[in-house]
DNA sequence: TTGAAAGCGTTACCAC
DNA sequence: GTGGTAACGCTTTCAA
């Protein structure tokens, strides 16, 4: 009844072993080859000894997929963000990754393209391929999804408010980063400061802008609202607008790369960053630091929260209920983009933690 | 003998329906399910209707560990990167991503860190887990395990010089980036270009370095070599080096980070670039573009190299055999760290095919 | 301590 | 056209 694998010893292709063979090859029955390489039960040391040679010898790799079958379990999180491009999700993916290798856990790695319907679809592919999912879906909207019954698997959400039945979730206080970065440009003496916001649909844009409304109000200073969509260049178009009818004297950024748009179209213009315009964006992505002048920004955990969401995962998995809703806190990161006496060295600092805002 | 899955229809968790909750269902047995489902076979339209509906009602999703156990397919393909940090990583996977959601297929990722065994244990515990293999191991001496036949399957190489029996491989004429680098440097006036090295048993830096040489020579002019190793820190160590003792009026690095931080040193140490000395980096990455001045680099299509190695990877898997050595030719960007004549607006640009060079 | 055998959910071959 | 059923490679009772 069995069909012994083709297991070919000359130069030819060895297609993997299996544990029938590496029974053959020790001499016992499959039952015990499992137990041994599953470190179950007691196995006599003379019958291990020979089953874990035999196994060596044959270079066997248990076949993940028949083992996913009996144990329901395929050791492998699902990863699904917005695009995997650029620096964030690079940071992003790091942590995780770092995290998954020390779990031994596998990381299976899909992107939506900002796309719902991709999205879903994913999600649903995935439904047999992992124990777990990391997602990250920013839009407004994307709820419905958001759930361990339509999903199969227990889920972390990465940045969206705490949807559904996911089992955990990670956020940024955006609103509290945006609160500190207006007060740090009103304190420094600016008084008119422009906002240019993110996407109209993105939950950690419109949280920016909160935060900037509110700090604003709370400062006693006038709103000042320029939309943008998180490109650089909707941060160049933004600065045309800005420095086209009545200039400010400050612009905050919802993100760093439309900051940084910002940054060469005033530096087109003949504007002079910081003594005419401060500039703050948000992130701290690396390039931020590299701009000239440096950007300053609020800097968030990227990698971390990456780690701390594998983390949750795997004792989601494990049968643990280590979920919740675990909010970080950006921090401040001051460079010279907004302060003009800045000595040259400042560049590479992330000081003072953030204030209290509330919320 | 078949335990019906269990299927809750309440507010309770539903554990994926299998193809014999679609079966019974639709009323027919789980061959014609099958059948309609992969869209094989002539079954009867009144049929094929009654199983999609029910298919589609319990939201049925195949279990793929099955399917593979049956099919020996997983339609996933294994990615094997020294990093996933920074920005050249984040921009292939971003191409491999690219064509593997155009295919269909799945991503597995992993990272060795630049560590040989860890690549190997990674490979091994992908054996079962993907059809075909893209990896990316810089090092020399790593060639042993880029073998169909220790690996178990299809693998494509990208970076490493065409190692072993793997089915593809795609690298970098770094040698050609180099040398046209070299030239533009020596041919825009300078005499005594300096060269930072990447890390000695990197195959891709040992080959800038041969670039830098082979043009050195051929122009007649005396090579200056400084040891790097490809981070940041190392270009600045490099150019207090350099400054310290005979000033160079060119330093062309191995890669772009080792520019950057060359180019803080300089700053720093109040030289200008590029009217005292200029500056080039290898690779391109987005940063190179945003640091001031910009960077002067050889481009290499990074994302295009990733999206090729996939489609490699599946027609390798689809029984084709469209293997193949292919290099990529990276193009000279001249921008304003080598030439002082330049205008504000030149940053953005991506001019000049490489010159041929032989090799 | 070990072996036999029943699944796990699919696909594919062979009858009808 | 359709249904029955033997694999696929592994884990896990249940006996011995």
């Amino acid at each position: 009844m069995f069909r012994g694998s083709s297991l070919w010893c000359g130069d030819e292709p060895v297609k993997g072993a299996t544990i029938h063979d590496v029974a053959r090859a020790a001499d016992v029955s499959v039952a015990t080859v499992s137990r041994t390489l599953n470190g179950l039960e007691t196995v006599a040391q003379g019958t291990r000894d020979r089953v874990l040679r035999a196994a060596g010898e044959l270079d066997y790799v248990p076949h993940s997929g028949a083992r996913a079958l009996s144990t329901r379990r395929t050791d492998t999180i699902g990863v699904l963000l917005p695009d995997l491009h650029g620096e964030f999700f690079s940071e992003l993916i790091r942590g995780i990754d770092l995290a998954a290798r020390a779990r031994g856990l596998h990381l299976l790695l899909s992107s939506s393209h900002g796309n719902l319907a991709e999205a879903e679809a994913a999600l649903r592919s995935m439904r047999s391929r992992v124990d777990s999912v990391i997602a990250m879906m920013p839009n407004a909207g994307e709820q419905p999804l958001a759930s361990d019954r339509h999903l199969g698997v227990p889920m972390v959400l990465i940045g969206s408010n705490g949807a559904a039945d996911a089992i955990g979730s990670f956020t940024i206080d955006n609103f509290a980063g945006a609160f500190a970065i207006t007060k740090h440009l009103v304190s420094s003496g600016r008084s008119r400061v422009a906002f240019v916001t993110g996407p109209a649909d993105n939950l950690e844009a419109s949280e920016r802008l909160r935060g900037y409304r509110a700090a604003m109000r709370s400062f006693g200073s006038t709103e000042w609202i320029v939309h943008g969509d998180f490109t650089e260049e909707s941060g160049r178009r933004a600065a045309a607008h800005l420095t086209h009818n009545d200039t400010p004297d400050a612009i905050f950024c919802a993100n760093d790369m439309m900051a940084i748009g910002c940054l060469e179209a005033l530096r087109e213009a003949g504007g002079s960053v910081p003594d005419d315009i401060a500039l703050a964006g948000f992130d701290d992505v690396p390039i931020a630091r590299y701009v000239n002048p440096p950007l300053t920004t609020a800097a968030v955990p990227i990698a971390e929260i990456g780690r701390q969401a594998l983390e949750c995962c795997a004792d989601a998995i494990g049968g643990g209920d280590a979920g919740g809703q675990r909010s970080f806190q950006p921090q401040l990161v001051v460079r010279a983009s907004t302060s003009s006496s800045s000595s040259l060295r400042q560049d590479h600092s992330r000081p003072a933690e953030l204030g209290e805002t509330g919320s």
